[in-house]
DNA sequence: TTAATTTATTAACCTATGTTAATGTACAGT
DNA sequence: ACTGTACATTAACATAGGTTAATAAATTAA
């Protein structure tokens, strides 16, 4: 299980052999329930999680609404990377939509490596460039789109995660309301039934 | 000038002595006029900018509508960060809203230092995380607000831009037309003469 | 300075989405 | 099986923002 993370990173970005020695003790498996939080807006944020298993949604808090940002889904990494980075109080909160099976590690004694190891840090390197790239990416192909096509888009990015979570999550993420989603859901089914 | 630039380099990471020496070679002066491109898109990307003087915007294209992403005015990088980090064609285009003094750096050279210069990757590293704390925070104010809130966010955010450019770039930025922007500044002068 | 061009404002009308509320459906607990 | 709760759909109406077009203002060219 915790070979499979490696495997992974190291298809980032090679980990040498003392690399893993030092990392692989750091790791810690984590189940949650359905409705339970990685962490809360406002709470001080510890761990880098990687989700094997389940889906979490990402949401921002304001004035009582919820503002759905993001979901993650088996293989991604759930982590509030913001809060972790630059050490503030989480702005945002990670909640369980389903049960979740995930491995964690303290971000703390994880950047304490980069010094020693520093295929670490050019691991790190190389996560934050992806995450660019993959947010770039999708912020060019939200923001020129309607929120029909945002749906269909959604469903494409997240594939079966639709019927596992309520409506007014994927409302929510796509900046509209319940009711609008359930307008566009009727009408692509009168347009295109399927 | 130059000495300047990497004093702001070295307040995000320290650069060693010997980093300085190999880093000053590669950087360029360039000035471009009003309405010349950075880089346009569908071109391969090249080079680091530093905006020493003027204000860059930067658009997406789509079916000949234009979309305006982001704008850099002094001090900032206006640089095609996806397309240097994939190496693949530019998805955006920056163009100059008025005549531009900046600093450039091939970034294929400028990578080439880390290996040996370790010193630049771990300051990669730092500007990647700092680009993505900026992204989110900038995220999470816009998504939960209309379009009054933002322009105003959109002022404070550039100061003084708003008296340098079309308002059409500025109703492009925030996904409104022209029109519903010169509404909202009509109202906005309405309820609070300033 | 005048004319031409670009940009901003305003008005009339249209559409997508929000709001509220009623109804329908599905699942969970007893 | 019944009941309650949560969720989705639908309808009626309200509103922000889009579209088009006319006008006004500002900028640029002659």
């Amino acid at each position: 299980m915790t070979e499979n993370i490696l495997k992974k990173l190291n298809e980032i970005h090679p980990i040498t052999s003392e690399g893993r020695a030092v990392f692989l003790p750091l790791l810690e498996s984590v189940t949650i329930e359905q409705k339970e939080f990685l962490i809360r807006q406002g709470e001080k944020a510890q761990y880098v999680y990687i989700l094997l298993d389940g889906a979490v949604r990402v949401f921002y808090n304001k004035d009582g609404n919820e503002y759905n940002k993001t979901f993650f889904v088996s293989n991604t990494f759930p982590t509030p990377i913001t809060a972790l980075l630059s050490n503030t109080n989480c702005e945002l909160s990670f909640e369980a939509l389903l049960p979740c099976k995930l491995v964690r590690f303290s971000y703390k004694k994880f950047r304490s490596l980069f010094e020693e190891h520093r295929c670490f840090e050019s691991l790190m390197l190389r996560i934050m460039e992806n995450l660019w790239i993959k947010k770039e990416r999708h912020d060019i192909r939200m923001v020129t789109n309607d929120a029909t096509t945002n749906y269909k888009i959604f469903k494409e990015e997240f594939p079966g995660l639709e019927n596992q979570i309520p409506q007014y999550h994927i409302a929510s993420y796509l900046g509209i309301t319940p009711v609008q989603l359930s307008r566009i859901r009727a009408q692509l089914i009168k347009s295109r039934p399927n």
